[in-house]
DNA sequence: TCATTAAAGTTAT
DNA sequence: ATAACTTTAATGA
């Protein structure tokens, strides 16, 4: 969901910074707030008790953060954790929820933006189920791309890291490095100094 | 086959 | 400088 800045500065919204690490809320706590990215990266994330970490989602600049837990009444079951130095627009929920009462548009853009929602996690499921590493991490990039204009061949850089990729697959970061390296001698992956292009 | 562990090199902050 | 990330290699389920 990407709401005009200038629209919830005026409905009450207010900006907030987080620096790298900084949680903008955890794991079974109650949504109060409507969050979007106006500087930075998030990512969703869950962490097993020995320690291992699982990553939902990585949202950038422009989308907001969990905001379809604020039309039920559930606890967040992930946290949110700044990636990188944010800037976040926050609107209470109630605020937010008087917003879409208030502007049809804004409410219609809502329903795609779940839709949009639904279809991402039904992908990110797919791949946590996909046995062979090297489908799961061509679904994962066929994925990113999709969101892309450009369609040629190598034409896009795949925006992660290595550990990224590794924790939003349930892959371990070295067999993440080895399978993309023979994804490149097959073809399906360019790699020029470490940056990934498919 | 992939996870795990360890160790070392590289990049980012 | 220090932490985070990348890479290679050995070993085990």
């Amino acid at each position: 969901m990407n709401i005009d800045e200038q629209i919830l500065k005026s409905s009450g919204g207010k900006v907030k910074d987080y620096n790298a690490g900084d949680f903008i809320f955890t794991e079974g706590s109650l949504p109060n707030y409507y969050y979007q990215i106006i500087e930075g990266e998030v990512k969703l994330n869950n962490l097993t008790e020995d320690g291992k970490e699982s990553i939902q989602n990585i949202a950038a600049k422009g989308q907001s953060i969990g905001e379809f837990l604020l039309f039920i009444n559930k606890k967040y079951p992930a946290n949110a954790v700044a990636i990188s130095p944010c800037k976040i627009l926050r609107i209470s929920k109630i605020k937010f929820l008087k917003m879409l009462e208030d502007n049809a548009d804004l409410k219609a853009n809502m329903i795609k933006n779940l839709a949009d929602s639904l279809f991402s996690k039904f992908v990110m499921r797919q791949i946590i189920s996909i046995k062979n590493p090297a489908t799961k991490l061509k679904v994962l990039m066929d994925y990113l791309k999709s969101s892309q204009s450009e369609t040629a061949a190598f034409s896009f850089q795949i925006p992660l890291t290595r550990q990224q990729m590794a924790s939003l697959t349930g892959l371990r970061v070295e067999t993440t490095i080895r399978t993309l390296k023979i994804m490149e001698k097959e073809n399906i992956v360019k790699i020029k100094n470490r940056k990934i292009f498919y």
